[in-house]
DNA sequence: TCTGGGGTCCTAGGACCC
DNA sequence: TCTGGGGTCCTAGGACCC
């Protein structure tokens, strides 16, 4: 083995981050075309005086502070001409798909690149490790990939993308950003201080509002404030974990190693917000069993086994709540593990203040290790 | 104005054991 | 009899992301 390089500024490897525009938006305008121009905003069952929020607001509908998150009777009451669509799971799961088929089908150098998912709308994509050093530059700069990908993408499935170049995958996702709509821009090391670092803190993939809120106790409010902390000062109040990776974001650390394992999923969940508060215990049992029996539905569609059973309840006010079971022995019997849901309802005080929603999550066992290789390298 | 649904990972505290 | 220290498991909550 030889050391790995020391200096980053030799390394001529780099990654691209593509992000698709408005996904969501853009897949309901790609089926209805005459939706085009106009403010269209996904989200809940597309109805503006229901319960649920903004899922993906269209350019046009953001123009009016309208922004995923926001509350559909809010959105109505800043965009009155929007479009309100329901949220149409299945579809954007088939037009994702499409998109990351594109990905896959890039070929970089002579060989396949590597893409790592990272949701519905957006992956990492890299050249294959194998091209080489050498190979890296002459095949062409990354500027042509990202060019590349983005058209491929655009041909074949009508939906447009943006790019980021980095040198690392978190400069990489920070740069698309910066790219958006239609771009492509590029953060490397050098530039990464320069471009970012007078940004808040929160503009780092990781860091919200809380966070952000404890590193200004601390005096740090900028990208190059976090660069240049301290790390024991950041262990200490953020934890020995959490401390060193801020520290490694702020400074846009990391690898361009794009990881094309497929996803393992840990969990799956089914909760659901009432439209009218649930007091009734009857209709409490009920929608747990319901929603029980839809997630046990997605474990076995992994043949994989709960091992924990969590139960989310949203109580009136707005007051979230969990509780956990422990399964003796891991099953995906949907009845059994209904019940273990229904009893930690009794776990729960205040249920006659009314219940806003109930959610089921169920824990899966790990997936087996592969054969031949030894467990947790 | 009133706050979705799908996830992941981290932290902290208590129980328990050696 | 006045009290260490480490490790693991479990639970609850917090924070973040898309």
């Amino acid at each position: 083995m030889t050391a790995p390089t020391t200096d980053p500024s030799s390394d001529p490897r780099w990654v691209l981050h593509v992000d698709l525009d408005q996904f969501i938006a853009a897949v309901e305008v790609r089926r209805r075309p005459d939706l085009a121009g106009l403010p269209v905003v996904v989200g809940g069952r597309g109805d503006p005086t229901e319960r649920g929020v903004v899922a993906t607001a269209s350019y046009e509908a953001r123009a009016h502070g309208v922004r995923s998150g926001l509350p559909l009777r809010v959105a109505v009451r800043k965009c009155p001409d929007a479009v309100f669509l329901p949220h149409d799971k299945p579809a954007y799961e088939e037009a994702s798909a499409e998109v990351m088929a594109v990905l896959r089908d890039q070929r970089w150098g002579g060989r396949p690149v590597r893409v790592q998912v990272l949701g519905w709308d957006e992956a990492f994509v890299g050249p294959d490790p194998a091209v080489g050093e050498v190979g890296w530059e002459v095949a062409g700069a990354p500027e042509d990939l990202a060019a590349q990908v983005r058209a491929a993408v655009l041909e074949a499935t009508g939906l447009h993308a943006s790019v980021g170049i980095g040198d690392t995958t978190l400069q990489a996702k920070t740069a698309t950003d910066l790219g958006k709509p239609r771009g492509t821009f590029r953060l490397t090391h050098e530039t990464w201080l320069p471009v970012m670092g007078e940004r808040p803190v929160t503009a780092l993939w990781g860091i919200g509002p809380k966070t952000a809120r404890r590193l200004e106790a601390l005096g740090l409010r900028t990208v190059a404030d976090l660069a240049a902390a301290r790390a024991d000062d950041l262990a200490t109040a953020l934890g020995e974990s959490s401390g060193p990776w801020l520290r490694r974001l702020g400074r846009g650390a990391g690898t361009a190693e794009v990881d094309p394992t497929p996803w393992q999923p840990r969990a799956h969940g089914r909760e659901t917000t009432f439209q009218t508060d649930l007091v009734e215990r009857a209709d409490l049992e009920r929608e747990v069993r319901r929603l029980a029996a839809e997630a046990a539905a997605d474990i076995a569609a992994e043949g994989r086994p709960a091992a924990r059973v969590v139960l989310k309840v949203r109580l009136v006010p707005f007051t979230t709540l969990t509780r956990t079971r422990t399964l003796p022995t891991a099953t995906g019997e949907a009845d059994a593990l209904g019940d273990v849901a229904v009893a930690l309802l009794d776990r729960v005080d205040g249920l006659a203040r009314g219940v806003r929603l109930l959610g089921v999550r169920l824990e899966m066992t790990p997936p087996e290790e592969r054969a031949g290789l030894p467990p947790r390298a």
